[in-house]
DNA sequence: TATGAATGAGCGTTCATTCAT
DNA sequence: GATGAATGAACGCTCATTCAT
């Protein structure tokens, strides 16, 4: 329903903008042009529609992440492309990252719905899915013996989200990109080469790709 | 005054469980064993309240990780001391470092208060502190040109965060210490002895410290 | 709105009984049948209500005061309906002239609000109309030289108010009425006929009803 | 006890600036430069010191407006003089006074204490007496028959409260003085040669009472 | 007796939720 | 369905009153 997804929308801007709390049935009503009535029609109460909200809008980027896995090229590879394709992910949606970390890092600010604990829990999953290509990549020999594999995907995760969240207020010299974040994270461990001159983008540019089929590079959804 | 500080902890103990907005303030009474009207002989409203517990708290760990930076010994020790200090603050006060974190990374939850700004403020200049160290230490070829001093503080501060606050739903094989974060860090980069043997305290090597042994590093914590 | 004008009804009976502090807004609620949180759909706070009310009580009073000095007679005989209008006015407003007293006469029962000030300009208003009436009056020669208009009119309307707010508890032989007022006021001064016969209404005798009768003066009131 | 007369005396300052609900015991506790508990061990409440202090204060002025009727001098002379010893007291006492006329003329501003019931009461036997010199003055025709007494009382006093509280908003050419109360109610009447000739005091200035006792000519108490 | 910190009932106000239209 | 006025529980805060010292 686009009724729902215009409400869903809105929700976003203002949660984001003010936090759970400061923010009212009424507001949301009036920014997405319904009743307040149409509200509780779509959502059985505010901490519902927050959970929509948060739980739809993160899904889509998780799901975006998850291309990455299957993108046709090797572990190190993925492993650059999914910081790439964040990053990307963050500028598109500053709003529901500065939400998402606010439930994962912070407090539970809304103690009913759980939002936190199933936010974390799809949090787990994606790190879950970089650690399975740090194993992998180690074991390949494609990385030196670096860590355990769960720590290495928090530890990169944490990086990004540390150095996009703060970049606003840190006064960078430049904005923060992937090949920044790789440069730091694998050191002197040499990166593939499209990533090393800083030609990365999310999207796989693998010869067989190409051949295969258009909507597998098409990522932007 | 003790009767203060006992407010202030029970403050903490119910805003980090609850947040702001979910703690009321004759749940606070209850809990601090006071009663509404003492609670505002303290401070003049919750607002000031919170203001008050939370830049307190975070203003004990600003200053003891701010010690680190007068240690008695080389920039790369310092950085790595930093974080074992900052390992080891987490673990004392968790409380505290979720409510930092919802205020530093996630949207204001409080809109009239300027508590997010004077938090922020405060990490950019833990991370400052940090950045100088790593400007030293790579100009001394302590360390590799890595990237740009503020950066990379981030980066490591954003490693520290991530692994710590993920420790609990991760299921990481062993705990989070600083050893492992710097080795991730650093990748390759040769460090400081007692780091590397995981002997690191947090405590400064003072100069007369040199002369007695150097396992023998005295703990003053 | 009859709902807004139900409420303001309510709260005048409320607030002329007990005071502005000691009605509470759930007593409002209670009393006029709406929910508190109505009440507040109606008027933002509770000194806005006490302000609505009493604002526009006295207005209506002041209006119909107003009429007078358009009415198509000589200026003693204006000054005389003036009182016989004002005596009328009172017996139909008690509970509004006792809260216009309160804020004129005594101390500002609400600091915040500048009700008290707007209400003495309101008497002020009235009294300089009365005032020219007195002016004009001594110039024709209708009334002697009697001394400042604005201290005469002053003076007519404090008799008025004295006399009326103390005939409960005082024990007048007669119910006060416009005549005694006037007799005392302008002690052997000759008042226009219809008011020495004591037949005097506050009603305007209009051109036409010269031709008709004096004694028919038309009580549109 | 002079800590009492003092407690009272930044009562009724304060009281007469803001009104009885917002000024706070501990206010008065604090500029009378006593303790809290001191106030209630000299009242057992908030209602009982605001009607000690306004009985009291209003009982000094009853009695210096009672020693008129004394005075060794005719009624139409008294009357005058308790005009212009009216004028004075109003002059020295106008924070008491303010709180006599909130009290008197407008809504009960305190319903536990039937503070109101008793002022007025006080206000009634003060024009009681005055009325019993109108009465005396018409009956050995000082006076001509001006009306019923109480009602010529009220009058007065009417005006007199009505010219003095105005003064400072309305702008009158000169300060309210007793000669022009008098011209004004009295209209053509001839007055005592010492009240016509604007030399009006309150002090009685009769031959025979230099004569008989210096006590009777101090009023100022 | 004097103190003033502590108390907690009660207020003004908000806003998620309901339901008559 | 759609609406938005009406509801009332719950909050932050004040201050008259108490009582341990």
């Amino acid at each position: 329903m686009q009724r729902r997804e215009s409400i869903l929308n809105t929700a976003l801007t203002l949660f984001a903008e003010k936090g759970f709390h400061k923010v009212s049935m009424s507001e949301i009503a009036k920014d997405s042009e319904f009743s307040v009535g149409s509200l509780y029609n779509f959502f059985p109460n505010k901490e519902a529609l927050y959970k929509a909200m948060i739980l739809e809008k993160t899904g889509g980027i998780c799901r975006q992440l998850d291309k990455v896995m299957r993108y046709d090229c090797d572990d190190l590879s993925k492993i650059c492309r999914w910081v790439v394709r964040k990053v990307e992910l963050y500028r598109e949606n500053i709003g529901i990252f500065r939400l998402f970390f606010s439930e994962t890092m912070g407090i539970n600010a809304i103690v009913r719905a759980q939002i936190s604990t199933i936010l974390k829990e799809k949090q787990q999953k994606l790190r879950e899915d970089l650690a399975t290509l740090f194993a992998s990549a180690m074991e390949k020999e494609l990385l030196p013996p670096m860590g355990e594999p769960m720590v290495l995907a928090t530890a990169l995760d944490g990086i990004c989200n540390a150095l996009l969240s703060a970049e606003e207020e840190s006064g960078f010299q430049n904005p923060v990109d992937a090949h920044t974040i790789l440069k730091i994270f694998f050191a002197n461990i040499p990166l593939p080469p499209e990533i090393r001159q800083g030609k990365a983008s999310s999207s796989p540019r693998i010869r067989a790709d190409r051949t295969r089929s258009a909507s597998a590079s098409s990522l932007t959804g």
